[in-house]
DNA sequence: CGAATCACGC
DNA sequence: GACGTACGTGATTCGA
């Protein structure tokens, strides 16, 4: 096969330039050589995994094409470029050359044009066309044998999109239509505003609506307000827009196949140059380890920009071939799209009809249509049902509360018999919105949001991607019964019920059919345990838990908000009495211009890679002795943090139906296992600070007469790595309940137990937890403060006294590479599609998730385990104490002062026998007026 | 509205 | 020897 690369340089060289912007930049003499060598790397790694036949690199000149109307503002445009960049530029032709790849430049054509053609072109002669220019230009043009191809990139490897993904990107039943979307969004060239108010969004669904520019300009009538008005009015602005994203496949030029053919890269023009750039590890990637910079020097010569030849005499490509991994595919795309039948039971009859039908069921499938996605604070609108393939029903209900719930009341017995299993996609929000209707749902269940979560817990979990994916099925879109998201989102109440049929009947079907897929899959993963008897049990529990919700002291916050206002506010005024100048001080920009212009706190302060001064924590620590401002601006974000996010935000989130703060867990985010918590998030409220502890007293019990229980697991990572790697002097420390990282201090520092000094334990608490996050030499010295030698060597120790922390790592990442996976102790696999890729950055992400995933993943299901068991218990014991929080490793409860003797010994029991390990497990158990107290 | 920056928990 | 370095949620600013 003939498989041709066309590059866009420039693209190529912007893209090289702000991947390494971000860390101070290598220059010598103003030449800006990271983007160099960036720009090198790229292109061997296109060489040595692509292995194209054929090649072309592409360079605009500096003329203006026909697509610039703006003759000053591209100028301009092409005048912003960096000076470093721009006399990098020279050394980025010379390596293309060397590489004796050809160089086209345009002459009044942009390069997306001559790529384009000669794309079409190759095409036509039976060519596999990869193009590496951004997306957004070339979308338009992805067909059978034309992909686009992107570089690997920090936390992401290498991608090739092909018809599909463009079209699943952009949302689009066409790929040409990727064009109409950039024309109106006006983003396709610069200076040419599109359709004013219309951004990626709104002309994604727009078009997905219209189906093309010309259709939504000839249909302005429908639209509304201010977007009908822009429309209208700027019609001719965004065809032009249109017109000039479209990439012109009519330049004059051809397509020199021999002339494109790829051949080894030449020693004589690469060796200089890769000496004079100081490019040692390249110059080993080309041409192997014999190669050194100081011998090439004393032969080096001096190459022109353009004159030198290509070399003669070609040959095939010399460079080293590695292959790169087949990443696992899982998509199944046979289930046929079959005939459906959805019926509407609006009526008394035809509901008893349904509830007749349903009761004779082991299981069934359903599904709420609510007026939001808050479960506490909306609505029910409808109830579906599905029973077998095909078939779906819509049960409406009316907005009248009463008639509302009798008709629940109808399908009660159904939703909480035990017998019948319930499938749904997120059911717990489902249970949720039955808990305020009086149905307390029963049985069996199956969630696929669950189910495609413990299949493959990276990817995304949305049912209308999960049926495209395994069903081949497109669903109907909740946005074209309500309206695209934003403010004036329609609410599903006013959608005609006949309407809503259509997509909540086929919710409830798509949802059935795939739990047919999914329960083949999960059999393959051996995932049966982990969802049957973790994930699915849980959702019940969490269900009560944010259906119980916890009870906050309002009172207090608001006393605590006036304090810290008053306290923000002198913090201001002697930050602009330093400063000299009143600014906003929580305007990392305009922060960073004061320190750094104004006062000159730092003459080498560096930047982000927008340019702006870094303001974060630690760079303004490091500036603390030259001036006690950054102290002050220290405690005012603080402040400022606690009382936005905590102090003034949880009285907001306080339920008034309940009075109570009811927070949504998250089963499927998190790819290692763990739940996540939002609206609002429980799970980061301040512990470390004095003052930001005082939020955790605002968490209080239910009344007089209950209390708070808290138990947490103690270190428990760390006990799991102990289980899991079965290192003998980490089970020691713990067999001898040993402070743990007091323990590891003395391991390390080789000294005895009593000897261990502050830093000794501090530095060794950080290893532990750098182990636990997966973190690197780095990571540790930026935690530290310490030099990246430093950590090393810590590390290097480290490894020494746990020789069996460092065989678990070795043998888990062996495993990963082999099985292209790991699991946690209860089963729970995660897939690392990057273990064994060629590129390090995105290899070391998936090492590191390789050694961190089993970990935290066991805890998680440790914890999970425990809360389904102790809810069990209290339910079985008729209890009238409530679990209410989750914090990854602790968990809070409501009790009653009577029943705080009773539930201790079942939390602890669960907790510590939730899996069976040979490392003693221990729990932490507390009580108080306020969730401080009791923690 | 989105991206960028910062900060909090584990 | 250079890349870049745990996750998840949320607030704020700022430019389009």
């Amino acid at each position: 096969m003939k498989k041709l690369f066309l590059l866009d340089g420039m693209a190529l060289i912007y893209r090289a330039h702000f991947a390494l912007s971000k860390t101070p930049r290598f220059t010598s003499g103003g030449l800006n050589t990271s983007a160099v060598m960036g720009f090198t790397n790229t292109l061997l790694d296109v060489l040595k995994k692509e292995k194209p036949t054929h090649m072309a690199v592409v360079f605009d000149t500096d003329a203006p094409t026909e697509r610039h109307t703006d003759f000053e503002a591209y100028k301009a445009h092409r005048e912003a470029m960096p000076e470093d960049l721009s006399k990098a530029l020279p050394y980025i032709f010379k390596v293309v050359l060397g590489f004796n790849i050809p160089l086209i430049t345009s002459d009044g054509y942009e390069a997306d044009d001559i790529i384009g053609t000669l794309a079409k072109k190759a095409e036509q002669k039976g060519y596999q066309v990869y193009c590496m220019t951004p997306d957004k230009d070339f979308a338009q043009l992805v067909s059978d044998n034309i992909f686009i191809y992107k570089p690997a990139r920090m936390g992401n490897d290498m991608e090739i999109l092909g018809v599909k993904e463009v079209l699943a990107k952009w949302e689009v039943e066409k790929v040409e239509q990727v064009i109409d979307i950039l024309g109106l969004w006006g983003d396709a060239v610069d200076n040419i505003p599109g359709i004013p108010g219309i951004g990626e969004k709104t002309a994604k669904a727009l078009i997905k609506q219209y189906g093309s520019m010309e259709n939504i300009i000839a249909n302005s009538h429908e639209l509304k307000g201010k977007q009908r008005e822009n429309v209208e009015q700027f019609a001719e602005q965004g065809l032009l827009s249109k017109k000039l994203a479209t990439i012109n496949l009519n330049v004059p030029v051809e397509l020199d196949e021999a002339g494109l053919e790829m051949c080894a890269p030449s020693k004589e023009l690469l060796e200089p140059l890769f000496a004079e750039l100081e490019f040692r590890t390249l110059g080993r990637r080309v041409f192997g380890d014999d190669f050194s910079i100081i011998e090439t020097r004393a032969a080096g010569t001096q190459i022109d920009m353009f004159g030198a030849p290509v070399a003669e005499g070609r040959t095939t490509m010399q460079v080293e071939i590695t292959d790169i991994a087949e990443s696992p595919t899982h998509a199944a795309k046979n289930i046929t799209n079959v005939e459906h039948e959805y019926h509407l039971a609006d009526t008394p009859e035809k509901r008893a009809e349904l509830v007749a039908l349903l009761s004779q069921q082991t299981h069934i499938c359903f599904d709420t249509e609510t007026t939001g996605t808050d479960a506490n604070n909306c609505e029910l609108v409808g109830l579906s049902f599905a029973i077998k393939p095909g078939q779906g029903w819509y049960v409406p209900v009316s907005a009248v509360k009463e008639d509302c719930q009798s008709v629940v009341n109808e399908f009660k017995a159904v939703l909480e018999n035990p017998d019948i299993a319930k499938t749904g996609q997120n059911i717990k929000y489902d249970i949720m919105i039955l808990k305020w209707y009086n149905v307390e749902v029963k049985g069996k269940l199956f969630d696929t949001m669950m189910a495609h979560y413990v299949i493959d817990p990276d990817t995304r979990h949305n049912m209308d991607i999960l049926a495209e994916n395994y069903l081949g099925y497109k669903p109907v879109s909740i946005t074209e019964l309500i309206g695209p998201k934003g403010k004036n989102q329609g609410s599903m109440r006013d959608v005609d019920p006949e309407k809503i049929k259509e997509y909540a009947a086929e919710d409830a079907d798509i949802t059935l059919q795939l739990k047919t897929v999914f329960e083949s899959k999960i059999k393959e993963a051996e995932a049966e345990k982990l969802i049957h008897e973790i994930e699915h049990p849980l959702i019940y529990v969490l269900a009560d838990m944010e259906y119980e919700g916890v009870r906050i002291d309002e009172g207090a916050l608001r006393d605590f908000s006036k304090e810290l206002e008053g306290d923000i506010i002198k913090l201001e005024k002697t930050v602009y009495d330093k400063a000299g100048v009143r600014f906003n001080i929580a305007s990392p920009k305009q922060l960073g211009e004061v320190l750094f212009e104004k006062l000159m706190l730092d003459p080498k302060a560096k930047k982000t890679k927008t340019g702006q001064y870094q303001t974060g924590e630690d760079v303004l620590l490091a500036l603390a002795n030259k001036s006690d401002i950054v102290r002050d601006i220290l405690d005012f974000r603080q402040l400022q943090k606690l009382k936005s996010t905590y102090v003034d935000a949880l009285p907001l989130m306080i339920n008034k139906k309940t009075g109570r703060v009811h927070t949504s867990y998250n089963q499927a985010v998190a790819a290692t296992g763990r739940l996540s918590s939002n609206n609002p998030n429980l799970q980061n409220i301040p512990i470390r600070t004095e003052r930001g502890r005082e939020v955790r007293k605002a968490f209080i019990p239910r009344d007089e007469n209950h209390i708070l229980v808290s138990a947490d697991y103690s270190q428990i990572e760390l006990r799991i790595i102990a289980e899991i790697s079965k290192d003998e002097n980490m089970r020691a420390a713990f067999t001898q309940n040993l402070d743990i990282h007091t323990a590891t201090a003395a391991n390390v520092y080789g000294v005895a137990l009593d000897q261990v000094d502050g830093t000794m334990r501090r530095n060794a608490k950080a290893v532990n937890f750098g182990i636990i996050y997966g973190q690197s030499a780095f990571g540790l010295s930026q935690s530290l403060g310490i030099p990246r030698k430093e950590a090393a060597e810590i590390i290097e120790q480290y490894f020494i006294q746990f020789p069996g922390i460092k065989n678990y790592m070795a043998d888990t990442m062996n495993f990963a590479r082999e099985n292209g996976y790991v699991c946690t102790l209860m089963g729970r696999r995660r897939y690392l599609r990057d273990i064994n890729s060629a590129n390090q950055t995105v290899r070391g992400f998936a090492e590191r998730n390789a050694i961190n995933a089993p970990i935290q993943g066991s805890a998680a299901d440790m914890i999970k385990i425990a809360m389904i068991n102790i809810h069990r218990e209290l339910k079985a014991q008729n209890m009238a104490a409530r679990m209410t929080m989750q914090v990854h490793d602790e968990l809070v409860f409501d009790v009653p002062h009577n029943e705080v003797d009773k539930i201790k010994p079942i939390i602890e029991h669960h907790m510590k026998n939730a899996i069976k390990t040979e490392v003693p497990i221990m729990v932490e158990i507390g009580t108080g007026l306020n969730w401080l107290e009791a923690h």
